[in-house]
DNA sequence: GTCTATACTACGATAGAC
DNA sequence: GTCTATCGTAGTATAGAC
């Protein structure tokens, strides 16, 4: 079964928008890309906002599927943490857009001049209880900003990533040592020397 | 002593861009925001990309001004990662631009449609050359990749990091906590478990 | 649901007066 | 060195035929 035009939009819009951005990408050049004419785009988003919060959606959609069952299951801390590590890094690497659209809703989020669309908040709001749950599971929020960092900019990070490690960054190999790095970092690293002191770290 | 038109013009721009990308940001509005007309700006920089390239170079001096001394001084190694990782820490928490443009820099490479100013490669080499001297430092390339997810990423943050950390990014205290933070991941959790063991490609 | 045609605005960039 | 005026293009978005 062939994909929906809007799915096809969908498609191209996302990676159109984790390549060059909001404000980088016209609607134009979206249409195109999908065989279609401009105004045929408005006709299934009435506006370019829409059409950028839809690829949002699709995004955490496909995280939330991979972190909530992991978070969901039972255990001990430390099993925790190294199961929902393996899924944060399996949706980040699933698909090379998601990790660069995610980096990019965390920096341009004044990217609408003027009348954000009124999904953009319940996206917004999903992604800011999904860092709730690793709050909790990390105990300390410095940690939770190490971990993105350690994830989500990581595979984001493109040609100059690439660069960086010498190889690529979605083989099944650099994405099984990068799970392995960042579990040895937060299981053995952050945990107890950097952040116990100020505030109740749970034991 | 007031700052020079094309310094205030740098100053507007680095601000602008750092918000909302090259892509973002309109030469009308920089040049407004900087108190001169739209052509006027076009008198100071040829051209938007050789602003953009102006704006970068001063970001990479900047960060350049704090490593080199620290990469400078002997040491053993630990003396030097330390040394080094309060110095990139001090260089990113200096400005709070600095961290977003070099975040952007990273991720919107292929921002110029086409033509990008010849500047633009010597800003590139300078910074694949400061990736060098961490690489040669910390050994592993992932962990250099770790270091830039933890420093950059995390003062590039904006809004979304002070919402995970329930704090300011940039004042005295979060600064000096990051570095803590980081020196102790560096130093007491990435070096010996995870990069060592063996393999590079299995092919 | 897709098309052509169009409205209106903003874009980057240039020319030339002062 | 700054200005006004303008060029050509592309931006989002709408109207209406088919």
């Amino acid at each position: 079964m062939e994909p929906s035009t809007r799915e096809k939009l969908l498609e191209v819009a996302e990676a159109r928008f984790a390549q060059r951005g909001f404000a980088g990408v016209g609607m134009r050049e979206v249409a195109l890309a999908a065989g279609l004419g401009k105004s045929s785009l408005f006709h299934h988003f009435p506006s370019k906002a829409e059409l950028y919060v839809a690829v949002l959606e699709r995004v955490i959609a496909r995280i939330e599927a991979h972190l909530l069952p992991a978070l969901a299951r039972p255990g001990d801390a430390t099993a925790q943490i190294e199961r929902t590590v393996d899924a944060l890094i399996d949706a980040l690497a699933e698909h090379p857009s998601t990790a660069r659209l995610l980096l990019r809703s965390l920096v341009e989020d004044d990217a609408f001049a003027a009348g954000e669309p009124p999904e953009l908040a319940a996206v917004e709001a999903r992604l800011a209880a999904l860092v709730g749950r690793f709050t909790a599971l990390l105990g300390a929020p410095d940690a939770v900003q190490t971990l993105i960092g350690a994830t989500v900019y990581h595979f984001a990070s493109g040609e100059f990533g690439e660069a960086v490690l010498g190889g690529p960054l979605f083989s099944a190999e650099a994405v099984a040592r990068r799970k392995r790095e960042v579990k040895a970092l937060l299981l053995h690293g952050l945990a107890a020397p950097a952040s116990a002191p100020k505030e109740n770290a749970p034991s």
